[in-house]
Formats: C-alpha cells, sequence, structure tokens
DNA sequence: ATTCTGACTTGGG
DNA sequence: CCCCAAGCCAGAA
C-alpha cells in the first residue's frame, strides 16, 4: 500500500457535509513532516476521472480549494460541498471551526 | 533512465 | 493581509 492509497482511504473517510485540510489528511495518513501536506496534494493530484475518492472534501488551511491551474476542478469543488451543505462566506472560504472534519482524536 | 512540473504548510518581514 | 524560501513524492515526456 503506498502513499497514495493511505491518502484516498482517509479522504474517502471524510463525512458528508464535512472538509478536511491537507494537513489533516496527511495526519491520518501517517505521513508526518513538514510537507505532508504537499505529499496529499500529490496524492490528489493522480487521481483518475471517475474516482469514488471524495477529493472535494480536501481544502486547504485557509479553508478555500487550492487552484490546480485548471479553471473548472476547483469550481466543481465549491459546487459539490455547497450540495453537501457546506457554507461558504463571502471570500468563498470555509469556517473551518464549524466544518473541519472532528476525527474524533 | 533523467528532467520538469504541481491539489501545501510554516515562519519571518 | 502579501511575498519569499524550504521540505517532499508521483506522473508525464
Amino acid at each position: 500500500m503506498g502513499r497514495n492509497a493511505r491518502v484516498w482511504a482517509v479522504v474517502s473517510a471524510i463525512p458528508v457535509g464535512r472538509v478536511a485540510t491537507y494537513k489533516q489528511v496527511a495526519a491520518l495518513a501517517h505521513i508526518e513532516g513538514p510537507s505532508g501536506a504537499r505529499q496529499v496534494g500529490y496524492a490528489l493530484a493522480a487521481l483518475k476521472t471517475g474516482s469514488d475518492v471524495p477529493w472535494h472534501r480536501v481544502v486547504n488551511v485557509k479553508g478555500g480549494v487550492s487552484p490546480r491551474g485548471d479553471g473548472d476542478a476547483p469550481n466543481e469543488q465549491y459546487d459539490r460541498l455547497a450540495l453537501e451543505g457546506v457554507a461558504f462566506d463571502a471570500f468563498g472560504r470555509i469556517d473551518l471551526t464549524r466544518y473541519e472534519w472532528d476525527y474524533g482524536g
């Protein structure tokens, strides 16, 4: 089981209507280190279209979606989250204190 | 096989 | 708030 699989497993465990930060996913996937969050980003970047992984529930520490250079993917992320009941402020940011996945600790 | 690029976070100014 | 630099793995040509 490589890093990608671990990341995908963690992301797949994020409940509907809830979001997790890259950092959080990295910690749960046992990818520790200063660049753990980045590994998560790389793992998600390796996702294929049609995958069952809810990648849209992964946001950056600012509570916003990370641009991938492309234009539609971030937009789709906003749409999917909105459909799940996640609210955004006027700046397009999510209130992490309210929507961040509480995995129980 | 090598080379380039990219879904991040943190600390200091 | 913005900008800069470091640490890191996977995929494509």
